[in-house]
DNA sequence: AAGACGGTCAACCGCTCCTTC
DNA sequence: CGAAGGAGCGGTTGACCGTCT
């Protein structure tokens, strides 16, 4: 019986981020078990995880939160709770850890004694409640922060995807002869929130289907109120104003 | 000037879910 | 089908730093 080596804690070096940053170059991302033996670092797998993800990535933003970001947070809670992967998921450059550092040292508190919309105002955003005020929430929320990366390319797809699915609302669109440029916005702003819905739409019924609860989304959405008033929203393009009340 | 206090953020811990055998 | 191990996630902790008294 071999005694058990203790691996080190606490915070990485440089020489430590160096190893791991030529491992993850080398041999890629993922198999973290196989990762401190590779990069020779005497760190556990759970610890060089989360310091590439958290720190070492590419395409990872630090400094402040953008007024756009901020908002994007607070909606996004709004609608999933404290789920800081798939809200990170939709906000390019920022890691869950940072987002729930953020939340929980900036936004709960204030959201506790004040609404969101005090506090956006506080943050000088000239019209928090109106549609698509900034770029990030007109143009989708990749573009609004200059970051190509992953998370952009899944909302792409999925908007690929949703194409599909939407067959009937876009001949409803081209049926009706030219649309204004208000209505293409909506449109690109409904996608977002599309996709995100469609994302949690199968995670949650997924997740029923193997409880047994359920068997449909659509039972699922019978089922989910947060869902109902989303899909209201959207049908009646009347997103950001209800979001903020 | 120095100690107390509070805020921020990187990192750890424990749990759940997923995959493989 | 169930057990075991791996991977990922959210909650929590603790060190560090700036501000206040």
């Amino acid at each position: 019986m071999g005694r058990l080596q203790s691996v080190r804690k606490g915070s990485w070096t440089e020489e430590e981020d160096l190893l791991l940053r030529k491992c993850i170059q080398k041999y890629g991302e993922g198999k973290w078990r196989h990762v401190p033996a590779r990069a020779g670092l005497n760190r556990c797998r759970k610890s060089c995880r989360l310091r590439w993800l958290n720190y070492l990535r590419p395409n990872i933003k630090r400094g402040d939160f953008a007024v756009d970001e901020v908002d994007l947070i607070i909606r996004l809670h709004k609608l999933l709770g404290n789920r800081w992967s798939l809200i990170a998921g939709r906000i390019p450059g920022r890691t869950a850890n940072d987002i729930k550092n953020f939340w929980n040292s900036h936004l709960s508190k204030k959201l506790n004694s004040d609404n969101s919309s005090t506090i956006l105002t506080a943050m000088k955003v000239p019209n928090s409640s109106a549609p698509c005020s900034s770029p990030l929430w007109s143009m989708g929320p990749a573009m609004g922060t200059g970051v190509e990366d992953e998370s952009h390319q899944v909302v792409q797809e999925e908007e690929e995807d949703e194409e599909e699915d939407d067959d009937d609302e876009e001949e409803g669109l081209t049926g009706t002869g030219p649309t204004n440029q208000l209505n293409l916005l909506e449109e690109e702003d409904n996608s977002f929130w599309k996709s995100l819905l469609f994302e949690v739409e199968e995670e949650t019924a997924h997740k029923n289907l193997r409880d047994g609860s359920s068997s449909t989304i659509d039972t699922v959405l019978g089922q989910d109120d947060m869902f109902v008033g989303l899909e209201g929203l959207l049908a009646d393009g009347n997103l950001w104003g209800d979001m903020m009340c």
